[in-house]
DNA sequence: AATGTTTACGTTAACGGTAAGGTTAAAGGT
DNA sequence: ACCTTTAACCTTACCGTTAACGTAAACATT
């Protein structure tokens, strides 16, 4: 690759290389007329500063990490696609890295981006396990968790009320007459499946349903779909309702209902989780995240240090299929 | 952040930072037992090594490079997500940029690699100005332009035929009896478009269909659907099919269809084009890029420094809406 | 005229790692 | 017993940048 220098630029102005240093970072002590013509010559010889020796200086490396589960999953790559226009405009780099089941664990991820010295690290946290975001806490990295909400840590955290988000599904469902619904949930253990099960029965109850007649699955998340699952079980039709843990599984079973030909809506209802861009495509009634603000609000958060902890409020979309 | 060194790990080896160096990149002139213990303390300290640090010495970062132009369009997040699955198995950090239209310029996102001095490169070129890849060349970087070829020029490439993706449409289209095909096509400027256009219409009328018949439109790709066009377009049908630059594209036709209750593969024929995740799960009769296969060649090109140019073929793949 | 003050630089050392070459002690050869 | 070889280290210098400190000249102050 080209090496354009500092050197360069220095020799080139007849200057030191502290000089052409002090122009690229704004500070003081420049004569005007030698910083204009440094910024001149920097401009013309197309001089891009060396990332890697800054930040081996400890200087600031302008690059922000983000660790998803999933790029592929609609969710996450909407969220990195709003973190990199975000960022773009804050002039950072975005390192995407995904945990991505098969080899790399959450902590393998967060490790990359030590390694590349990112000054400040967003993270969705998988699972339900915090040792490695503990000990990112003690290693002084500037992190926040995006999605999840920790309740006896203190993480700076920006995340949704998922207790809220199931609930307002339980009102809705029981209001529109459903008398059997269908969870599809993923991981049992995590607190965002946690909070929007017991939500929805909290709602669905509080509106007349009876929670006894709730049937509650567990399937993994993401492009597992849980569309082999449903083809079995929607011929019988033990339940009139489905309320899916995201949009990728609402999408799996939407996919299921066209190809029995149950028509999404009428024969049955459905909603997803997330308000997924396809969503909309779909007519899929889902709950919204405000995933731009909650974007916004993290890295204000994370580029300010201030160590808090957000929460935003869900907002049931209604289209079609409920 | 914490800071172990290989200072560190040597202080508490009893040996020079060199030896450890030795130890860490696999070289000879180490004693086994002295190995044997250097990689015990490298482990128990948790010591990762500074890539800043590597890098400036001029050695390689492992870092990959992939600038897509849009990160929410599930081609491009599907493939920023194989490509992390196959770096992730050579070790390789995947750092993402996406060129988004509103600010940022393929170039910036070119610059922005440099800046990060990534080991390889690969540019799903949006445009079809190539002055920034022959920069590119010149500086010496190691890149790869993924799914546009460009004739006259030798960069390494890895593309599909996407005159052959066009025509199999056509011939497909005009042999399940569609007489007014409406084609909507992205930037017309884009060899991509051409070809795939050109070779719609030759296929159209191989199989007997008339040429003259064809409606062509150029609308904008991405997120921004042609939704809105094909409302008021649907209502008058002049067309008994459609033939979209993309899924995307396809998905915004179908959920026009949705709306005006048009049934698509029965009232009407839709094709999409890049067999996106969702096309199956709409159904959607599209042509597949055979993109896991075609990354791996651009990671065996890229790394190998293979300078070739390698062609791939695309295949309908028919579903339900056509 | 001698002494502070300010301006506009330059010098040095360090960040963490590695290539190149030097050093030492033991092993092997004659 | 002396020389050569080799294994297994160590030392030095440098990658590009910047913080901290140093300094010479210009100007102001008494």
């Amino acid at each position: 690759m080209n090496k354009i220098t500092l050197k360069d630029i220095a020799n080139e102005a007849g200057v030191s290389q502290m000089t052409v240093s002090r122009v690229l970072n704004d500070k003081p002590d420049v004569n005007p007329a030698t910083r204009k013509n440094i910024k001149a010559i920097v401009e013309r010889l197309g001089y891009i500063p060396n990332a890697n020796a800054r930040a081996l200086k400890g200087a600031k490396t302008n690059r922000i990490g983000v660790v998803v589960s999933d790029i592929r999953n609609p969710f996450y790559s909407e969220l990195v696609g709003e973190l990199e226009d975000i960022a773009g405009y804050k002039g950072l780099s975005v390192i995407v890295s995904d945990t991505n089941k098969k080899l790399e664990t959450e902590l393998t991820a967060i490790r990359l981006m030590e390694l590349n010295s990112v000054d400040y690290l967003i993270i969705a946290p998988e699972g339900y396990k915090t040792e490695h975001l503990d000990q990112l806490q003690k290693r002084g990295m500037n992190f926040l968790s995006f999605g999840v909400h920790f309740e006896d840590k203190d993480y700076p955290e920006v995340w949704t009320d998922d207790y809220e988000g199931g609930k307002i599904v339980g009102n809705y469902l029981a209001g529109i007459g459903s008398k059997k619904p269908l969870l599809i949930m993923g991981n049992p253990r995590k607190t965002n499946t946690i909070d929007r099960e017991t939500g929805f029965i909290a709602g669905f109850e509080e509106s007349g349903g009876n929670a006894s007649a709730i049937k509650l699955e567990h399937l993994k998340v993401n492009t597992d779909t849980c569309e082999a699952y449903l083809e079995s079980e929607l011929k019988e039709r033990t339940f009139d309702s489905i309320f899916c843990y995201n949009d990728l599984m609402a999408m799996g079973a939407l996919s299921a209902c066209r190809k029995l030909g149950i028509i999404p809506g009428k024969d049955i209802k459905i909603v997803g989780y997330d308000d997924v861009f396809y969503a909309n495509i779909l007519g899929l009634t889902t709950v919204k995240i405000p995933i731009k603000k909650m974007l916004e609000t993290s890295v204000d958060l994370i580029i300010n240090d201030k160590r808090e902890k957000i929460e935003f409020k869900p907002e049931l979309i209604i289209r079609e299929t409920a």
